[in-house]
DNA sequence: TTTAGTCTATCTACTAGTAGGTAATTAAGA
DNA sequence: TCTTAATTACCTACTAGTAGATAGACTAAA
């Protein structure tokens, strides 16, 4: 691998992420099953079998997108607990990351693992794995502010703080998942703030 | 239509139903999307052709596999409540409608309407209408459960009951599809039971 | 410096298989 | 004999994926 980039090398990741940009709009609003290679060609503007190039099968491209937008969140979400703020406000800005998923673009996307979750029956070990780590690492965040906001005082609840994370991503998901088709960004947003209020102390 | 059934009516009727049957299935595992003709036709035993005879088209057959689906979940909503139970037993009953789905057959089933709630951008007017009419439906009963039950003291929360049955209904939704990958009976469980901590007096 | 070879990114054209759907036909019961 | 329930045989459109060609940029040797 050479250790500067030529301009064909960045032509060629444009390329690449426009691919995986696309693509994962396109399961967003419609799941992995309703999404193919025809799809993609149409809306990047390149040739079917030029997709193969760059993603041999789409259980390739599937999998480097999950890798990618996996990446994204929990990077978001490290920036999130790094912060000073106080688990509330940590809480609020994580509830934030799915409340912006529906507001964006057309106001018809979900959670990506979201929707692979209810496709998941059809996938490969492979995807189903990185699909889980995405609840996992979710989860351990969750708690781990859960826990903080006990131990400061923000939060009160009966019940653990692991159960008590399990239950609030269920609950993001599925809100998510649903206020896309009945509802919307105003559903979302008040079962956000609903939660919050049967946390508080 | 014919006031007493023929012994051919009722093999029709048998065909019929089991065609169904196992398109919910498939469904429930898989997603509208992959859900075929040809998957229905091997498990039924009989041609993919005939299939078009009782369904002319696969809109036609997931809108009377919702027609029939939405039917039979009303009358159990209806039996909770009309049972003379409290309030805290009949939302114990409700939220056993989910946990019985996810723990009948192979444990890979979500609810019919989660899945499909996934895929909806892909599918017709008149099936999103039966969705969403699924989730009012759902959200009114658990209304009227979360009502009685603030007025006879069995539960106590912040905010309206409204916005509570919507909280709960996107969480028994979004917990059945994830506990599916992650968890199963075991998670869905101990999420009914937290959610009732939350919210007893 | 030219030239020959190589690499990248793309294309056209194709394959085998599957999708939903149709037409014509047949077996059997009322 | 009419109706019902099923069949066989087919169609068109689309699926993921492959083969081979090509234009242009890079590389290394004559």
């Amino acid at each position: 691998m050479p250790a500067s980039k030529s301009t064909r090398m960045e032509s060629t990741t444009n390329t690449r992420s426009q691919i995986l940009d696309i693509a994962q709009d396109l399961i967003q609003r419609n799941g992995v099953n309703a999404m193919s290679y025809a799809d993609i060609s149409k809306a990047v503007g390149i040739r079917k079998a030029s997709i193969h190039y760059y993603f041999p099968s789409k259980e390739d491209l599937v999998i480097d997108l999950l890798d990618r937008y996996n990446e994204q969140f929990y990077c978001l979400l490290d920036e999130i607990m790094a912060s000073p703020e106080s688990p509330k406000v940590k809480l609020n800005n994580y509830f934030g990351l799915f409340e912006e998923t529906l507001s964006s673009g057309e106001q018809d996307k979900a959670c990506l693992c979201g929707i692979l979750t209810a496709e998941l029956k059809t996938l490969s070990t492979p995807i189903v794995e990185r699909v889980t780590k995405f609840y996992r690492h979710n989860e351990e965040y969750l708690e781990q502010i859960l826990q903080s906001g006990l131990e400061t005082g923000d939060f009160a609840f009966a019940g653990n703080p692991q159960t008590m994370a399990r239950l609030i991503f269920s609950l993001m998901e599925g809100d998510l998942l649903i206020a896309r088709a009945d509802g919307g960004v105003a559903r979302i947003q008040s079962t956000i703030q609903q939660m919050m209020a049967l946390i508080k102390s």
